[in-house]
DNA sequence: ATAGTTGTACCGA
DNA sequence: TCGGTACAACTAT
């Protein structure tokens, strides 16, 4: 299923129950190729995908919204990955955690392995890899564009504008 | 084996 | 404060 809730498209796959895979974009475009979504495609009416897409609309409102309930297809990944998104999802609506903080949380000292990580997270959002960011306090990077993670962070109110 | 990360710390100017 | 650089753990090739 495809979405658009602001600026940029938002594009979410789900398969049993599970949510397999969300990708953000500026481009309708790129999200149906990175998705294999083909423009023919009905909507979904899966009742996870559903339920996503009201929740994901109040996030864009500045409601505060818990993910947590969805569970995510990760059986294909590594163990590290794993850990690292789990870690993630922790970090509480409007705050923002280093690199480091969440190595340290699941006993690893690679901080930049934790970024390799989440540069790989296929749940952008539900996994709010946006709000870890460098020790010193810039943002780092960002795979779907950093303005897209200081959208997000002006939504949740941590940044300003 | 090697190169490339969404990083961190330390040093010198 | 800024730039260079050494180093860290992990992934992909």
């Amino acid at each position: 299923m495809i979405v658009k809730p602001d600026v940029f498209w938002l594009g979410l796959v789900a398969s049993q129950g599970k949510l397999v895979r969300v990708c953000l974009s500026y481009s309708e475009e790129s999200t149906r190729e990175n998705l294999g979504i083909k423009r023919s495609e009905k909507a979904s009416t899966s009742s996870l995908l559903q339920s996503l897409r009201w929740d994901l609309a109040d996030y864009w409102k500045g409601k505060r919204v818990d993910f947590s309930k969805y569970s995510l297809e990760l059986a294909s990944y590594s163990s590290f990955s794993k850990k690292v998104w789990a870690q993630t999802r922790l970090i509480p609506y409007g705050e923002v955690r280093s690199y480091k903080w969440v190595a340290e949380r699941i006993g690893s000292k690679g901080f930049q392995a934790v970024g390799k990580a989440l540069g790989n997270n296929p749940f952008p959002i539900i996994v709010p890899c946006h709000r870890v960011i460098k020790e010193d306090g810039e943002l780092g990077g960002f795979s779907s564009g950093l303005g897209i993670k200081r959208k997000l962070l002006k939504i949740e109110g941590f940044l300003n504008d």
